[in-house]
DNA sequence: GAGGTAGGGCTTTTT
DNA sequence: GCCCTACCTC
């Protein structure tokens, strides 16, 4: 299409979309047609052309209930959402909200696979009120099974419950027997082979057992009844559009259900750059992607968005090196009109404290210059990066927000009332139960063990545990947890009560469990708080299994919400985002790439993407750390053992003139560690100690 | 059998 | 710092 015709035919509303953005909005004429590939360079108004997309279809008269809509979270779920009821209004105007509403089938591939097998679950064999367990529940429910097939007992190290999960979940999301799995992926563990199949059986038997699902449950039940023909077509038939962000971080299964929803791909669209794939360690395949056209006959048809509109020239110019370097992808150059700005820089501090420094002093020079810290945002390769930069900014009164790493969710007194609640709900739930249960002093492993399987014998759980012959030490509890039970079970308050009255029974057993039960009970006030925000008590538990809060509470907390703070992220984390001014921490060999990585190509590639994908999320200004040296973990308290680190090996010699080299602080300020403002007061000393193990 | 404590090993990224 | 196991006492 030329751009005449293009214009002649572009509603108002699509123009100020370049060329090709038009094209992968208009595709199709707003009706479901030959499936389309979007490959979407950083920056270049992906999530833009996505929601215009999407409000196209809406004006053109799609069911907005017939649109299935797959993000990769659900923060990109609601931002896409909001995007497109802004477009459509513009068009119909208030009428936009109604239909915007309809798109009820956005969100994650699990939270719409929950959905669907909730409405499909009789027809599959599976109890429509089934719970879902999240990582930490999967691996101790896969603990249990361990402990009951004694393979925690062996002379030899049984691999740890974390590691079973990681190996059975790539062999379910992979799609691939577990001996490839383990030649691929855990080399080590290849000696348990046959331990490891018993080991799953008997995890797979105890969720059925229990009406549980996992995360690759939602995923593979989907699968399997896609699968088959006729459910296959009939849930294919429930929509008229499919769209899919982020396909280059999709797995084989998704692209199986994807398959076995719309095997003809007609009213498909996916949309990714495989330049960003970044979660190959969660299974996902970047082939996905690259392969996708040749899926069809006719093959899909491609629309590449290479305009960048987020960077300046010297930063995208530094960026296209680095991935340039990548072996292989879609090929693409971005390209941008934002002429002007400054090289990124690569900066050369000390160590840790250094590059903490460098980084508060930056931030808030930036912001005499007028940047919101929200504007700005530090990334990291791995959560515990930031420790030393937290304490610095602390100490300098900078308020900042985290995300990624450890969530609300895995701190022991959360996970406590949730247990309270979900035995509630299902009384065969024995992870849950396992916990609630030994909160009761008195009550010990074996002890729970017993109520439990009482309960699973049981039709009347509530009379069971009232009757039941408890340890004399736990006789004085026993009374107050049955009373309570038996009143979340019947269920006449109104939600969120019964999670004020789970708190209200916790309460004297967190005081009696943790020291610092005072900031602990002000976490379980602000998940209250946040329970009040769901219909029941299900709906709850489901969307905190599957969008777990992400900020947690003893950092700025939700006070400090509409205030002005800095953010601090994983570079997972921050993918789709954007920032003013970017700080990469530890630019480093063994950081990026990960040390961890360090082994097959296909790994290093990806952390070279890593590096790509957060220094593309800058706008203006991007600074690149590069500490110098590293304290060994490990070590007596006050050691000084280090060893020296190189620059990340993604920035090559060849590369070095894209980037502006610097060192902090400068060389003449008076050797190596002296710092703006003359000597630090003693009690940083403590505060870089502690540091060191956040 | 419960529950506390000590000591060793480990530590990426997330729906 | 966390988690896990082994060991000890009640």
């Amino acid at each position: 299409m030329d751009q005449m015709s293009l214009d002649s035919l572009q509603p108002e509303y699509l123009n100020h979309l370049n060329d090709a953005q038009a094209q992968a909005v208009l595709h199709g004429g707003g009706r479901p047609g030959r499936p389309l590939l979007i490959i979407a360079g950083a920056g270049s108004g992906k999530t833009n052309t996505l929601a215009h997309r999407v409000a196209h279809l809406l004006i053109s008269g799609a069911d907005p209930r017939r649109i299935l809509l797959a993000t990769f979270s659900r923060r990109a779920a609601r931002e896409l959402v909001g995007r497109v009821e802004r477009v459509a209004r513009r068009v119909m105007g208030d009428k936009a909200a109604i239909l915007t509403e309809g798109l009820s089938w956005t969100g994650t591939f699990h939270s719409i696979g929950a959905r669907l097998l909730r409405d499909y679950a009789e027809q599959i064999g599976l109890a429509p009120e089934f719970v879902i367990h999240d990582r930490e529940d999967s691996a101790d429910l896969l603990n249990l099974a361990r402990n009951d097939l004694d393979l925690s007992r062996l002379d030899k190290r049984f691999p740890t419950k974390g590691t079973c999960l990681a190996i059975y979940s790539r062999a379910v999301n992979a799609q691939e027997e577990l001996d490839v799995v383990l030649a691929k992926h855990f080399p080590w563990c290849l000696e348990w082979e046959v331990e490891l199949k018993a080991l799953f059986a008997a995890y797979v038997e105890a969720k059925q057992a229990a009406n549980i699902l996992d995360y690759d449950d939602l995923l593979l039940y989907w699968q399997a009844m896609v699968e088959d023909g006729g459910l296959g077509a009939e849930i294919g038939a429930r929509f008229d559009h499919v769209l899919i962000d982020e396909y280059q971080d999709t797995n084989r299964l998704q692209s199986a259900i994807l398959m076995g929803m719309k095997p003809t791909g007609e009213g498909v669209a996916v949309v990714g750059d495989d330049a960003q794939s970044i979660y190959s360690f969660r299974a996902a395949e970047v082939r996905n992607i690259l392969d996708f056209p040749k899926l069809f006959d006719p093959p899909a048809r491609v629309v590449t968005l290479a305009r960048n509109y987020r960077s300046t020239a010297p930063v995208l110019d530094a960026a296209n090196r680095v991935i340039g370097a990548a072996r292989e992808r879609h090929a693409k150059e971005l390209f941008t009109e934002r002429e002007g700005g400054a090289k990124p820089k690569l900066v050369t501090v000390l160590d840790d404290n250094g590059q903490a420094d460098y980084v508060a002093t930056s931030v808030l020079e930036a912001r005499e210059a007028g940047a919101r810290l929200k504007d700005q945002a530090v990334l990291f390769r791995a959560s515990h990066h930031s420790g030393a930069l937290e304490i610095e900014l602390t100490r300098r009164g900078i308020p900042f927000v985290k995300f990624g790493g450890l969530k609300f969710l895995d701190a022991a007194h959360v996970k406590d009332v949730l247990a309270v609640l979900r035995l509630a709900i299902n009384p065969r739930d024995r992870i849950a139960g396992f916990r609630a249960l030994q909160l009761l002093p008195g009550i010990g492993p074996k002890a729970a063990a017993a109520v439990l399987d009482a309960l699973a014998l049981s039709e009347d759980p509530v009379g069971e545990l009232e009757g039941f012959p408890v340890p004399p030490r736990a006789q004085q509890d026993w009374a107050g947890f049955v009373a309570m039970m038996g009143e979340l079970k019947r269920g006449d308050a109104g939600w969120p009560v019964p999670i004020e009255r789970v708190r209200t029974w916790y309460q004297p057993h967190l005081e009696r469990i943790h020291e610092d039960y005072e900031t602990r009970a002000a976490d379980i006030l602000q998940l209250e708080s946040i329970a009040g925000g769901f219909r029941g008590m299900s709906e709850f538990l489901t969307e905190l299994a599957l969008d777990p809060p992400e900020v947690t509470s003893d950092q700025a907390g939700p006070a400090l919400k509409d205030e002005d703070y800095l953010i601090l992220s994983t570079i997972h984390s921050a993918k789709g985002q954007e920032w003013t001014h970017v700080f990469l921490l530890n630019c480093v060999d063994g950081c990026i790439p990960s040390d961890l990585a360090a082994g097959e190509t296909d790994e290093i590639e990806e952390e070279r993407r890593l590096l790509y994908v957060a220094m593309t999320r800058a706008k203006d200004g991007l600074h690149l750390m590069v500490p110098q040296r590293f304290y060994v973990h490990g070590q007596h308290r006050r050691g000084d053992r280090h060893v020296y680190a190189n620059r990340t090996r993604f920035i090559s010699p060849h590369m070095l003139d894209k980037f502006d080299r610097t060192s902090f602080p400068l060389a003449d300020a008076g050797g190596p560690s002296a710092r703006p403002g003359g000597a630090r007061p003693v009690v940083d000393l403590k505060a870089k100690m502690a540091g060191r193990w956040k």
